[in-house]
DNA sequence: TCTAAGGCTTCCAGTCACTGGAAGGTCAAG
DNA sequence: CTTGACCTTCCAGTGACTGGAAGCCTTAGA
């Protein structure tokens, strides 16, 4: 396969196949032309690669994963201990992006939004302070 | 007042308030030494930014919501609108973190954590299936 | 008066995970 | 033989900082 075809059946853009050779992820073999190869096992490498990436995994968990993904016989603690730690990272963000919405919700809800130049959101960004109606 | 105090009493770093400065969001006069020195007014601006990006607002998000609280004839609405766009996103991106997070939930529930290589997290990322218990 | 510490300056480079674009080689169809 | 799609490399930019180097300025203490 060409990159192009790899690009297309894993859903990963050529020029992030080419990032991802460029850190390590893969070692496509070359054409004499210099065109890339990829055998069907970078091809699951990619899709692999994609689906943690779509799991909110950072490249470095990522590499984590492939290395277990490829060690026959690393346990499945291993990989769980890695899963968890990712997952309290999700929550903290999610309450941190919680706690957001609900300070703008607040303060759009105090704000009359008309021609007036009376605003409870600036004036919160101003002072810290909410004002109750 | 010297970037120093500034930093120190708007809670952001000195290499920030630089680059706050390099951006145009402030524009602090020099001392005859080449120091910045900084307003009252600059100091206010900097915690209004502050406030703006803990709030999740990007920089060019906090160059309006600057331009609308320096603007006195501005109506509320303008303001409103802009931070009932940033809520939309912000809910979004809490979507998208909790399907994250109970996938992954529910592939480490079905994952013994033990030290036999039979894992479901990596069997899901590589052919995309969780098989059930 | 000298020195040392700390604060200030600028500029350059690095972060993360790509993404865009330029310049040019290769290949298959018409 | 040309056209267009595909491939290559390399360089630069994204957002919002952050780190570090090199060097000037100020202040306190010996």
């Amino acid at each position: 396969m060409n990159i192009g075809e790899v690009a297309e059946r894993s859903g990963i853009p050529t020029k992030t196949i080419r990032y991802y050779e460029d850190i390590g992820f893969l070692h496509p073999k070359r054409n004499e032309n210099g065109y890339r190869i990829f055998e069907d096992t970078e091809l699951h490498k990619l899709t692999f690669i994609g689906r943690a990436r779509s799991l909110g995994f950072n490249i470095e968990e990522c590499r984590a994963l492939l290395a277990l993904y490829e060690d026959k016989d690393r346990g499945s603690a291993d990989v769980k201990k890695i899963a968890q730690q990712h997952v309290k990272e999700i929550e903290d963000k999610i309450a941190d992006l919680i706690a957001m919405r609900d300070t703008l919700t607040h303060l759009i809800n105090a704000c009359a939004g008309d021609h007036r130049p009376d605003c409870p959101i600036l004036d919160n960004l101003s002072d810290g302070k909410t004002k109750e109606a």
